[in-house]
DNA sequence: ATTATTATCTACAATACTGTCAATAGTGAG
DNA sequence: CTCACTATTGACAGTATTGTAGATAATAAT
């Protein structure tokens, strides 16, 4: 699902990698329409699952939270994500108020880190999660290959030095902004 | 392409689109998987020629380059441009150094908008380089469903609010460093 | 222990898809 | 005009893929 989309997903390699026959498949999701909405159902549990332990971790930094999300996207959420919004099915219901609840969350760290006098407007957080979001998965996609590394380890290390020239130029703007 | 991916490719389909029959498709592509090649190489030039042209049109700000980035991005590049990552075929040598190009450009730019004493390091543009385009990416993909918007109108304003935000955030960390 | 329910499998049906072939029509060179 | 070459097509072959059916095993309930 993740290397293929929908489209590629074949039941016979599903089952094979299952350890069971296709028709098993078929007998427990239906159809494979079935299958890729339960898919589907479970990225978005996923999404989350791995959004709200970035905010329960209750991270003492920026910094923290931003490795975490990165992190997250990296590790096979973007793919899978892909397929949510290219597909017709809305997902608004159900995977949307993830977002809603980091601005939240992160509306009410920048309100404790800051000077108590200092004043914030909650679309300037907002569109702070929208940026980490877009960038997070955007760097899961396209990041392997805009780094022009010559092996992992290289690789590895341009992208925590990106993640933290992130976060850096993040706090720039907090300090002007407080 | 754009909406199954590779996989969901369909000759019949293609062939149905371009108002032919099927064997004519594979008469010029040769096979199903020249004719993902070719569209593949095709992406790249578009890439390639969209990119440039951002660069040709001499911006007088960086805000003017950062709407044009993500307009291109937003107009199907970025659908297209997952499938040369997610395939196996490596892009490199035709498609990255286009983003040295726009490296060097920016950092041009960026000493001749500056003050004639400051001094900037290019591992810094590199980074505004790659946040662009991830966000431009991220945001073709991701953005329309994160937006809880009422109408499409709506949609767009809350868009270009996003874009002048970042662009203002860009700003602020440009004064930062110079 | 018996029975109903669920899970799994092999075999198969029906369709979808890619690629081949032979025939036909179009096009340019000489 | 003729000839070689290219483009296009319908028909078809071979395979892949989804879904079904019946048989068999496992599991749970009483």
């Amino acid at each position: 699902m993740a290397a293929g989309g929908p489209a590629g997903l074949r039941l016979e390699a599903v089952a094979k990698a299952a350890g069971v026959s296709h028709p098993t498949i078929l007998h427990h999701f239906g159809s494979r329409e079935g299958l890729i909405h339960a898919l589907n159902r479970e990225t978005v549990e996923h999404l989350k699952s791995v959004l709200l332990g970035v905010l329960n971790a209750q991270p003492n930094s920026s910094d923290d939270a931003i490795t975490a999300t990165f992190a997250a996207y990296r590790e096979g959420l973007a793919q899978r994500m892909i397929w949510l919004f290219q597909g017709g099915q809305p997902m608004a219901p159900q995977g949307l108020p993830v977002f809603d609840e980091m601005v939240e969350a992160l509306h009410a760290f920048r309100l404790s880190w800051a000077s108590p006098n200092a004043s914030f407007d909650i679309e300037d957080t907002r569109a702070i999660v929208h940026l980490t979001t877009i960038a997070a998965f955007g760097d899961a996609i396209l990041g392997p290959r805009l780094r022009r590394a010559s092996d992992a380890e290289e690789e590895v290390r341009q992208r925590q030095r990106f993640e933290q020239w992130f976060g850096e130029m993040l706090n720039v703007y907090f300090r002007d902004k407080s």
